[in-house]
Formats: structure tokens, sequence, C-alpha cells
DNA sequence: CTGAAAGCGCTAACAA
DNA sequence: TTGTTAGCGCTTTCAG
């Protein structure tokens, strides 16, 4: 790594040397080098140094479409970016790519971005990939919208692993791994709780999100676990700014909760916007927690508390979930559902 | 795209059809559809229409790893990306990728995604990729830290187009694209000038911040040009938001500006904290404008007018650039200065 | 306009 | 343990 190649006389500087190169220089055959890279315990120690210094100097590295072709197999894993949302504190798809790209790197796959061309496929780009065999496998990032492509996928018999449940079909054949958003709720509805609020209202989405009333869920059963109300204390709509401040300030003038919890970062922003208007401190007079932990979240005043998912972890576990099918082995569990944490700040 | 290619008897579903298969049922021969699919213009309409139908049925799609070999080409583009940094508004590659995804995707490529395993090694990953031909060029971003990579890239003949100008050295002979920043500030200065400010504060990097600098010299050379002092007016600081809250203050406190012209999104919401915490109204009172149009801008209240880059045309103009270079054609300008706009918000 | 032959660089079988 | 042979699927000469 890093280590200047010796510029061989006579070859062009832009074809890199080949296997028949070393072998030439090492004194061996090709297949010897193909084995010293693949399979070096099949070689004699004083010859895999041999063929191992011919590899250094040249710096040789085995070309990837002969490798590819040969074995097939792309070492590439595809992931479909959606185009990015404005005004929103869309955070968690970036931060997953990134984390994505780290763990593949470990397995020795690299990450091949593409994106839908035609929006209204749900299999736009999956399908071409697969066909031409660019892959060798996809993770899918969009099923939390109750997407069909990971039926469509299963059904193709492509092999890919969903980052978000099959709500819709929880029996679905395909690895996933996702993390628990109720769990995540949960957990900040229980830290207002112990902080002394019993007036504690929820902002979430339309009702026809899965993710949304998964996550609803989390805040009604740690109310309703310590005998407290939940009537009246919720609402459900867009997921804008604009949406959570309007939101927020009909409950507050109608069942005076003492806090929030949000199904987004968004949404909480909206009801900073409320408090500031009516000239509340967050966190002093009433709390807010959001969801996902986004950059506006650690960014805004007086600090927002919210929700995080483990990426890092969960794009771990993905890759190991891909090894699991690239080797066709059987999986003890379809899915694997992970813990959120909570980051406090000021707001609450 | 999207029709369910007929599930041919016999073959398995996992082994897409190769060029033998679709030349058997069309009754050609296998460079016959070569030619339908590279060159269709050699052949008879209705030889080709009759191609054509066979690869319609058989969801014929070329073999990547087969047409990779034999082209020496891998239709990737390599990008490396840093790993996320918290608690800052950097909003910019994110936005990016996507673009440039999109771009590519017009010019018949992918996007290849990888991250440096040794941070200290500038030439970490691209070296690999290159050796093992895994892409056939890269595009470099983060030219703007002053980092080498561009230089040794170019001593080693790569082929890259980079998102950044060459500070460090004018004359490097790869193009390059990038948004002009003192254009950005400008713009950002006179906006407030046309709105009657006079004492315009800056706040930006350190001096070794070649662009902190030419972001700088926007609003240095728009108070110039109408004969209005900087003196006192400006403060270097790091990139985060506790420091543009500290900048600020001091500022405010020593030369009474009434707007602040920011070198990023983090310092200008540092400097509406300082607003906030002294019960003054951004907009009303003081003025702030920052850079990058940042998520946290338009989320923040009363939301913050932000610089933009227009970074969807950055990246099309990096592809139709990496054409150029891959195709060896010499190219008139190698470099294009691209020009910011105002996203004006309640800041201001 | 169509077909035959060659080979890109590699690795999986097999033979020595 | 090493070398030989074959072929992955495609495109690029070059003949027909």
């Amino acid at each position: 790594m890093g280590r200047m190649p010796e510029r061989v006389p006579g070859r062009l500087p832009g074809s890199p040397p080949t296997l028949a190169d070393v072998a030439e220089r090492a004194g061996v055959s090709r297949q010897t080098v193909s084995n010293a890279v693949n399979n070096a315990e099949l070689l004699r120690p004083d010859t895999l140094e041999r063929v191992r210094a011919a590899i250094a100097e040249l710096g040789y590295l085995p070309n990837r479409a002969a490798r590819n072709l040969r074995t097939r197999s792309s070492h590439l894993l595809g992931l479909r970016i959606s185009p990015h949302l404005e005004g929103t504190a869309e955070a968690t798809m970036d931060r997953f790519v990134h984390s994505l790209v780290e763990a593949s790197r470990g397995a020795g796959y690299h990450v091949l971005l593409f994106d839908a061309v035609d929006r209204t496929d749900p299999l736009a780009g999956y399908d071409d990939l697969l066909r031409a065999t660019a892959v060798d496998a996809f993770v899918v990032t969009d099923t939390y919208l109750g997407n069909p492509q990971a039926g469509l996928l299963d059904e193709r018999g492509a092999p890919f692993v969903a980052f978000g449940r099959p709500w819709d079909d929880p029996g679905a054949p395909h690895p996933w791994v996702d993390v628990d958003g109720a769990a995540g709720t949960r957990l900040a509805t229980d830290h207002l709780l112990d902080r002394g609020h019993e007036r504690i209202a929820w902002i979430g989405w339309r009702k026809d999100s899965t993710i949304g009333e998964d996550r609803r869920s989390g805040w009604s059963s740690g109310l309703r676990d310590r005998g407290l109300p939940t009537s009246g204390l919720a609402s459900r709509v867009e997921d804008t700014v604009a949406s959570g401040r309007e939101a927020s300030a009909v409950l507050l003038d109608e069942a005076r909760p003492t806090a929030f919890v949000c199904a987004s970062d968004t949404l909480a922003i909206g009801v900073l916007h409320t408090l500031a208007d009516r000239g509340l401190s967050a966190g002093r007079d009433v709390a807010v927690v959001g969801f996902d932990d986004s950059q506006a979240a650690q960014l805004v005043l007086p600090g927002l508390t919210s929700v995080r998912q483990p990426l890092e972890q969960v794009a771990v576990e993905v890759v190991r979930a891909l090894e699991g099918v690239m080797t066709h082995q059987p999986r003890p569990e379809p899915g694997l559902l992970l813990v959120p944490t909570l980051s406090v700040r000021g707001s609450s």
C-alpha cells in the first residue's frame, strides 16, 4: 500500500503488469503466481517468497475484469440511492452509505451506486445490473416505504439483504437488518418520564406509514406502562417542519403537554419553532425529542435530543448477512433487529 | 427495462443468457448479435429486427466482466469518500454524490465508492483500484484541503477530474471543475449592502485555508468597492458552532456590525446562537448569511440565508470533463469555474 | 453484410 | 509442489 511500483522499462505506464509478467520475473509459471495470490499455502516457502518479491517489485494486482469473468463475481455490492430530499433532516441514508462502504471494504467488496432511471418502476436499475452480472448482490434500503422491490427481487432469486423489515410480508425469505423504532421512541419516552414529565405528546406520520406506527407504539406503550393517558396527546401529519410546528401549536393549546416525542427530527424542529414563537424555552419549559440524530439536531439551539440509529452496526450486520447469502449459507434467523440509542441534548 | 425476461426452460435462473443463446435463438452468429448491440448500423434491417426480438425475449444484457475484459474498461468511476463529520453542516459532499450518480448514468457510467484504509496515505485506495484496473477514472473531491492526491495522480498518469482547483499548482495538467467561492460571498455581501447594511462582519477559517481566504476575498472586495471599511470586522476561527458563537460575540461587542457573512453554515449557526443569547432577532436586528445551503440552514429559525453551490451542474461538468479525459481529447481550458447562487431566507 | 478465428487476464481442473 | 490445458463471454480483426 502506497509503495511506488517500479517503473518497468518497455512497459507503458498505462498498462499494469499481468500474471505473466510476474511469472516471468519470478521464473515460475503463471499458475504458481495465481496460487501465490489466492492459495498461498500451496506453495513452498521459498517459491512463495520469490513470487511475492516479484509481485511487490512490479506492483502487481490481479486485473479485476479478468478475475471477475473467471470467478463469475464482481465483488461489487449495488446500492440504489434516491434523490436528496431538501427541507427535511434526512441524514440516515448518507450516514449509512459511509458505514456500508467501510464495512464492505472489510469483506473485500466495493459499493456501486446507482439510481432509478424510471422512478415509477420499483425494479429500475436493479434488473439491468442483475442481468449484466455487474454486481454480486444488492443492499436494499428503501423497504421502509413499503416498496415492493424486496418481494420482486425475492421472486427473481436475486441475492440481497434489506435494511428494513419486510413489513408487508413477515415471512419473506430474504435476510434483513433493521433498527427497532419502537424501542427508540420507548427510550425517548422513558427518558422524559424519568425526568418527571407526565403529559407527553406524540407527533408522527400518517397512519399508513408502518414505520411511523411502529415508532408511535414505543411512545404509547411507555405511557401505558406507567398508567398515564395518551388520548388527545397524539397527532399524525406530514413530515415537514411546518407540520410539526402547527401540530405542536394545536397540541399545546388543547392538551397542555410538557414534552413532545416526534417521529423525526424534522417534526421536532417544527416543535422548537412553536416554542420559540411562544417565548417558551425548549428543555426548560417544554422538552422535545426527535428521531434520527441529524446534523440539524446537533446544531440547533439548545441541541435537540434525538434517537440515534446504530447505522455502523447495521452496515456491519448487512455485510455479514450478505456474505451468508452469497455463500448460500442457511441463515438461522431471517432478520436482525438492532436497538437505537438516545443522544441527549439541551432540549430535554 | 422492467419487462420480465422469459424464463427459458433448462436455464438456471441464476445464470443470465449469453451472446451465444441470443445467436442461436435468432439463427445468426454470435458476432452478429454483438454488432446488433454495439454497431446496429452494420446490420440489415430485418436481421437487426430478428436479433432485437431474440434479445428482448431472453432479456439479454452483455456480461459486464466479459465486456470489461475485452474493452479494457470498467465503465466505473471511482469516488473516495471521507468519514462523516458529525457536528458540522457538511452537506456538500452528500449532495454531490447524488448529482454525480445521476450525471454518470447519463454517460453510461456507474459510481464506485471507496474509502481510505490508511488515512495518512493520500493515495490510499486510489492506487489499488488503478493497478487492478477496477475503475476507468476517478473523481477527486478533497483537493480543497490542499491535499496532494491530485498531484500524485497526475504523476502516475491516472485519469481523473478534480472537483476543486489545484490551489497549490495552478499549472496542473488535470481538468478540474470548481465553484467560485469568492463570487458566492460577494453575492452575499452585495445582498446585504443592497439591504442597507454598511457594517458587515466576516467570520471565516484560519488563514492557511486557501478556500477560506478565497471566500473571504468576496466579502472584502464587496465592501471595498463601496468604499466601506473592513478592518476590525473580520475573524478567523475553527469551523465549529462554538467558534462562530464566540467570534460573533466578540465582533458584536467590539465592532458593532449589523450583518455577518460566514464561510460556512456551521459558523453562521453559531452567530444565530449568539443573537439568541442576546435576545436579538436574526434578520430583523442583525442579518446573517452562511455558506453551503445545508439542511440545517433550511430548518433553523428563521431560515438561514446561504450561498448554494450548483452541485448538479458541477457533477455534469465533471462527467463531461471525464469523458474528454478518457477519450484523450485535448481540453481547451483545464478548469471550469461555476458561480453559486444565494438562497435567501429569514436571516437577512 | 455476415461468419470464423483470436485473445483480453485470470483461475479451476488436471497432469506431471 | 509445479506446469499444462482449457475456457469464462465478449469484441476486434480479417475473410467470405
